[in-house]
DNA sequence: CGAGTTTGACCTGCGC
DNA sequence: GCGCAGGTCAAACTCG
């Protein structure tokens, strides 16, 4: 699994975190409102409709702030599904690299070998249940295989930033896709071998298909070496 | 001037 | 063997 799928991990559990802690805070905002205007004692009448209205509302949001945490938990789950997921498929290869690493490095330069790799979907951005199609996983084989994991994400151009500096290396029109596809290898290649693909999605070009290639044997950059760097 | 991107040519595998 | 399609190379080009 690619550690940027790690940042995709990440993005989300921010963004549950942010939408909490908004949710949170308007929460909390509102009582406060209500508490200070109660303090007060004497309203006008101006303000005691604007209180009526927000009691009146009050079920509404209420009902939505349920769905909101339940949506969150149910979330909170699968992500640390993913992570559990992770750290185990991590466990195995730094224990097959530790063990063999030479026939580990051989395997993993056959090439076509490679491409018959066990496709396996780590992020689709909530698009699974929407019928966006992935790669059906399939059985692991006895050989060691680098992995090979398809992403979809929304975006508005090919370029997408995940944690990890790429330099493209090619792009080719690819049959039954009006947009081209963009080949990239990590530009710490050729020390790291990963490689990723990044297309359009036919069905939806507001979608980008991208296939990662292998696991990078390095840290992750920094945010601030990214930028120094300019990432893609 | 160096690093990154573009793009046409070339290579390779696969199906017929 | 041939043609097709996907993948890669590398020279030319662009940009900071």
């Amino acid at each position: 699994m690619g550690s940027s799928t790690d940042s995709s991990i990440i993005s989300l559990d921010l963004s549950i975190g942010s939408l909490q802690s908004s949710i949170n805070h308007t929460h909390r905002h509102r009582h406060e409102n209500s508490e200070l205007s109660l303090s007060h004692g004497r309203r006008t009448k101006k303000e005691e409709g604007a209180v009526q209205g927000t009691l009146q509302a009050e079920p509404e949001m209420a009902e939505e702030m349920r769905r909101v945490v339940e949506e969150n938990r149910r979330l909170a789950g699968m992500l640390a599904a993913i992570c559990e997921r992770h750290r185990a498929l991590r466990a195995q290869v730094i224990e097959m690299m530790s063990s063999s690493p030479s026939s580990f490095m051989a395997s993993a330069m056959k090439k076509r070998k490679f491409e018959a790799a066990v496709s396996q979907v780590d992020v689709v951005n909530g698009r699974k249940e929407n019928g966006w199609r992935c790669s059906p996983a399939k059985p692991a084989t006895e050989e060691v295989r680098p992995r090979v994991s398809k992403v979809y994400i929304r975006a508005d151009g090919l370029l997408m930033k995940d944690g990890y500096h790429w330099r493209k290396y090619g792009q080719k029109v690819i049959r039954d896709n009006p947009y081209p596809r963009a080949y990239f290898r990590c530009s710490f290649a050729p020390v790291c071998p990963v490689k990723k693909k990044v297309q359009r999605c036919t069905e939806n070009q507001s979608v980008l298909v991208v296939t990662y290639e292998g696991e990078h044997n390095h840290v992750q950059p920094s945010p601030a070496e990214l930028d120094l760097n300019g990432a893609s």
